[in-house]
This record gives C-alpha cells, sequence and structure tokens, in this order.
DNA sequence: CGGTTTTGACCCGCGC
DNA sequence: GCGCGGGTCAAAACCG
C-alpha cells in the first residue's frame, strides 16, 4: 500500500484556492465542546497528504478508534455487520471559507446531519474510486466558523489522480533528463 | 445520460 | 426498555 502511494509530495500543488500558510492554522479550540470525537486533532498540523507514510506518525499519535464508535459502520442488513475493522482516522481544522477542500481526490456526498452543540451540519463523503472506501467528515466549528474541520477516515488504496496529473509532466521531463 | 447532491427515513449503539 | 444522537441508505432532483 505505502509504495504506491508516496508519490505525493510534502505540499500538494492541487490547493487553488488555499494557500499553504492556511494548513498550518490549527490552534488549540475548545473543540471538545463542539466536536464529538476524541481523536480529533489539536494542535498545530501541517498539512501532509492523509496517504503518506510521513503522516503515519501523526495517526499514532491518536488514540485507536474505540470499538464503540466503530460499530457505527454497521449498515443495515446483513452486509457489513460485524465489520470491526480498524481504520486509521485522523481530523485536522483548516480556516477556510470553503467547507470542501481540494485535496486532490474525488468525493461523493452521501449524506448530511445536523449535529447537537453546532449550528452546522456535518457533511459525509466517500471516496469516488470504485476499491476505495475512504470517507471523510467535514463540519464547521460552531464557535468559529471561520473554521473547518475534516476529519478523514481510512487510507486510499489508489494514487490521486490530481496529482498524478499534475505531476506527469515532471515526471516525464526527470525522465529524459535522467535518461530512463 | 451518467455522475453528484439533496434529503428524509432507517438503523444501531449508548446512556439513562 | 426507551429515547436520543449519529451514521448510512436510497430515491429523486440536479447539473454538465
Amino acid at each position: 500500500m505505502e509504495s504506491s502511494q508516496g508519490a505525493a509530495p510534502a505540499l500538494s500543488p492541487s490547493f487553488p484556492h488555499l494557500a499553504p500558510s492556511s494548513w498550518s492554522q490549527c490552534q488549540q479550540q475548545d473543540q471538545s465542546a463542539s466536536l464529538p470525537h476524541p481523536w480529533v486533532m489539536s494542535g498545530v498540523v501541517d498539512w501532509n497528504p492523509p496517504l503518506l507514510p510521513s503522516t503515519m506518525g501523526l495517526q499514532q499519535r491518536l488514540q485507536p478508534a474505540p470499538a464503540a464508535s466503530e460499530g457505527k459502520e454497521k449498515g443495515r442488513g446483513a452486509a457489513g455487520r460485524n465489520k470491526k475493522v480498524i481504520r486509521p482516522r485522523f481530523a485536522f481544522q483548516t480556516r477556510s471559507p470553503n467547507d470542501i477542500l481540494d485535496d486532490g481526490y474525488r468525493w461523493r456526498k452521501y449524506g448530511q446531519k445536523a449535529v447537537k452543540n453546532s449550528v452546522h451540519p456535518r457533511s459525509y463523503y466517500r471516496c469516488t474510486h470504485h476499491t476505495c472506501n475512504v470517507k471523510k467528515q467535514v463540519q464547521r466549528l460552531s464557535k468559529d466558523t471561520s473554521i473547518v474541520v475534516t476529519t478523514y477516515e481510512g487510507i486510499h488504496n489508489h494514487p490521486c489522480e490530481k496529482l498524478m496529473e499534475a505531476l506527469s509532466p515532471l515526471l516525464k521531463q526527470i525522465q529524459f533528463l535522467t535518461g530512463f
């Protein structure tokens, strides 16, 4: 898994609407009051694409998801029952007017719920890649509406399309220059 | 016309 | 056991 995903640079080129500096604007908020998940990251988080091996250290600092919250994964019917898949999850805060962060992957929205203690609804997204079931939740802080909390769940098992698209001319040039 | 968003209903775990 | 809150489904609407 790690070999196919290591191509991403530390800073993704695919953030036309976000200055890189905004990714480090993850100050401590009183997120415990407005966020339901104790594993939400606080403090400064330098932006790395969630699939990078370098981010693994970041995940390790998070509590492994408690079994209780994993139970929510069960869908209706027999499918998905007793599936206790511990997926890596992490969240970060960004100061952005946009709810949707262009992280290079394509997401399909599959739900939106009003959450308690927050005036803003939480949106649920799934990666559109067929073999990839990575999810993410997007929610605005009720205290500071300029801050968006994005929670990723799972690891992409495919390369980032936009990233590869952006990198391909560069790679070609490198291959040309190096003779490979 | 195919993919995405919207939105109400449904399901399930947890706390009381 | 019951109600609440959160997560997901799925049909309809929307859009390029």
